[in-house]
DNA sequence: ATTGATTCCGAAAGCGCTTTCGGCATAGCG
DNA sequence: CGCTATGCCGAAAGCGCTTTCGGAATCAAT
C-alpha cells in the first residue's frame, strides 16, 4: 500500500523487446553510439519517447561508475538568521547543472565531531562527484578532508591557503580598504569597526582590510576601536553601543555585514544620533534590505547575481580535469552610497 | 586524471574476502538481519568501520528499488528577490531526512512547457521517492501529475482543491480577517489592499482574506480599494501611490507581503506621510527585516520556524503509507505590532 | 542414538543499465 | 569472384548491493 507506484515500469527491457532488439542496442542507441544505424536510432528514440522510457538513475550511475550529482554544503545556519543568498546560490546551481541533467543535493555539515566522518562518507560512498563549499572557515578541515578525498570541489570563498583548490571570491580586503578610504576622504579620523567571529575568514579578510586601510591613510591602531559580535542585528546593535558609549566614541562604523550595520543603525537612533550625519555607518553584503532600513544603508556590494551558475560552472570544469588552480575568480565589490555616510561631523572632534 | 579518486574503494566484496565471509553475510550483518550470529555482526561491524566501508548508494538503492531520497521543488525565482525562507525550510527538510540518513535533491520546475514532462520524469526514473513543493498555484498542473504518477508529496501551502493530498498551511483567510478587524476597530473605514497575483493560491487566500473581513464589519465593496502588484518592493510602491494620489486615498494598507509593505512605506515617505499616524501599513510575512524598517513594520506573521521539519515528517509518514488527508496542519499567522498601523487618521474623512 | 527444530551462513539470482568484444552481413576493391 | 574493410547489432560480463532459499551444522527432545 503506497510504497511506490503499482505501474509497471517501462526499462531497457521491456523497450527493448517492444522493439525486437536488444537492450545494448537500445542503450547505445539512446546515448549517441555511432554504431547504430539512424534508421534504427530514429525507431528507438521514437519508442522511447512515445512510451515514456526515463532510464533509471540508479542503475546507470552504477553502471557508469558516476555520481551525476553534486552537493551542496549548506553553510550551519548562524544565529537564527537563515542566509538569503542560500535561495539565489541554489537557483543558480540548478541552472548550472541541469545542463548536464545532474542532479544537485544540499546537505548541511554536522557538529564539528562528525565533520570529517561525513565528508569521508561523502567521498567513499561516491554519492556524488563534486561539493560545492560555502562561507569557509579560516582554517577549514572540510576543505583538507576534501582534497585528501580527492574528490573535486569549489569553494564560494576562501581559507587562509587558498593555493591550492577552486574558489569564487570577493576581495574582502580591497573592499575593506575602499570603505577605510572613503571614509578618511568624508574627514573621518576616528573608526569603529564591527566585526564577525574571526574563524569565518570572511571575517578575517574583512578585519584585515580594515586594518591595511587605517594603515594606508597614515593612521594608528589607536584611532581603530574594533568590537567583534555575532552576526545579527542584535549583535551589531551592542557592539555599536559599545563603541558609542566610549569615552571617545567613533565617527564613523564600519560593520563586517548589512545585518550588523542595520543593528547600528538602530543603537544610533536609540540616542538620537542621524546616522550620516552625526556618525557614519556603512555595510558589507548589498542586501536588497539596506534599501529599506532607518536611513537607508550605504554598503558595500558583493556580486552574487551570477555566483551559482558560476560555481556550478567551475565545478564540472574541475570534474571535465581542469587545474584548481585555473578556477580561482576574485571579483570586487562596489560601494553603494545610499544615506547611511556622509561628512565628518566636526563638532565631535 | 581527474574523473575519481585513484584510491581503491572498500566495498562489499574486498570486506567479505578480507573477513572470510560472503558479500550476502556482510550485507545482511550491516543491515540487522537477524540470522546473524552477533559475534559475526560484530565482527563486521568492526571491521567496516574500521576499513572505512560505506555502501554504494546507487548500488544499494538499484538492488533495493527504492531512491532513499525526496526532492524539494524550489518556487521559481518570482521578480528577482530570492525567496529568504528557502534556506530555512531547506535546514529543517535535511533534520528531518537525515534521520532516515536520506538525500535532498533541490530541483526547479522549468517553464510551464516542460512541467509535465519533467515531473513525469521524476516519477518514472524513481530518483526520489517523494516530493515537497512549495508555493503552489490556485490551479496547480504539477500537484495533479504528481497525484497522478503516485509520487507521495506534501505541499507547502495549498492549491484551491486541497482535499486529498498532505500540506502544511498557514490559514491565510483568518490571517487577513484578523488585519481588517485589527485596523477597523482602529477606526479605519477606507482600506487599500496590494495584493499578489492570484494565479499563486496564497495571494488568492489573502484577497478573499481581505473581503470577508471587509464584509463580517459591514463595510461594503465601495470601501475597498485594490491593487495587485509584483511580489517586490517597487510593486508595493507603486501600488500605495496609485492608492494615494487617488481621489479618496485609503487610510489603511494591507500588503499581502512585507516586501511589497516595506515598498508602501517607501511611498508614503516620498508624500510625507507618517506611515501609523497619517495611515497605516500592515504586511504579511513576519520578516526579520521588518524590525528595521521605517518605521518599523506590523505585520503578520507567519510560523515557520519549524515548517521544514514538518515537512519533512510529513512526506516521510507519507511514504510509509500514512493517509494523505490524515496529514495536514492548518497553523495560525500572529499579528506583530510594531509602528505602521495606528488610530484612523480623522482629519483625513 | 535418532529425529526435529534452530541457528547461522553460502549460493545464486537479480535490480537496470553500460560497454567491450566479436560476428554476421553488406559494400568496396583488385 | 575472392579478398579485406565497414556498418550494425547481439552476447555477455559486470557495476555493488540486496534478498530469498536451501543446506550444513548445532541444539534440544524423545
Amino acid at each position: 500500500m503506497g510504497k511506490t507506484s503499482a505501474v509497471s515500469r517501462v526499462t531497457l527491457k521491456t523497450l527493448a523487446a517492444d522493439l525486437g532488439l536488444t537492450e545494448a542496442t537500445v542503450s547505445r542507441a539512446l546515448n549517441g553510439y555511432d554504431d547504430i544505424a539512424e534508421q534504427t536510432r530514429l525507431r528507438v528514440q521514437k519508442a522511447a519517447s512515445a512510451q515514456g522510457y526515463t532510464p533509471n538513475p540508479s542503475a546507470r550511475r552504477l553502471a557508469r561508475g558516476t555520481a551525476e550529482a553534486v552537493a551542496y554544503l549548506m553553510p550551519a545556519n548562524q544565529s537564527g538568521v537563515s542566509d538569503s543568498f542560500v535561495g539565489q546560490l541554489l537557483q543558480g546551481l540548478t541552472e548550472s547543472l541541469s545542463k548536464r541533467k545532474w542532479d544537485l543535493l544540499v546537505m548541511q555539515t554536522p557538529a564539528a565531531e562528525d565533520e570529517a566522518d561525513t565528508i569521508q562518507k561523502l567521498a567513499r560512498s561516491g554519492t556524488v562527484s563534486g561539493v560545492v563549499l560555502s562561507r569557509p572557515y579560516k582554517v577549514d578541515k572540510r576543505i583538507k578532508l576534501l582534497q585528501e578525498a580527492r574528490l573535486p570541489f569549489v569553494v564560494h570563498g576562501r581559507s587562509s591557503d587558498s593555493a591550492d583548490y577552486a574558489w569564487y571570491d570577493v576581495d574582502n580586503i580591497k573592499a575593506f580598504v575602499d570603505i577605510v578610504d572613503h571614509l578618511v576622504c568624508l574627514g573621518h579620523r576616528r573608526l569603529g569597526y564591527i566585526g564577525a567571529p574571526s574563524y569565518l575568514n570572511f571575517a578575517h579578510q574583512r578585519m584585515q582590510g580594515v586594518r591595511k586601510g587605517i594603515r594606508c591613510n597614515g593612521l594608528s591602531d589607536a584611532d581603530l576601536m574594533v568590537e567583534i559580535s555575532e552576526m545579527s542585528d542584535l549583535g551589531g546593535e551592542q557592539a555599536a553601543s559599545v563603541m558609542l558609549d566610549s569615552e571617545t566614541p567613533p565617527t564613523a562604523l564600519i560593520c563586517a555585514t548589512d545585518i550588523q550595520a542595520i543593528g547600528a543603525l538602530a543603537a544610533l537612533r536609540s540616542r538620537g544620533l542621524r546616522a550620516g550625519v552625526d556618525v557614519s555607518v556603512i555595510g558589507y553584503d548589498g542586501l536588497f534590505i539596506g534599501k529599506h532600513s532607518n536611513p537607508p544603508l550605504t554598503t558595500m556590494a558583493q556580486p552574487l547575481a551570477h555566483s551559482g551558475r558560476i560555481l556550478g560552472d567551475m565545478l564540472l570544469a574541475l570534474i571535465d580535469g581542469a587545474e584548481p588552480r585555473s578556477l580561482q575568480e576574485l571579483r570586487n565589490a562596489e560601494l553603494v552610497r545610499r544615506m547611511s555616510d556622509g561628512p565628518a561631523c566636526l563638532s565631535q572632534n
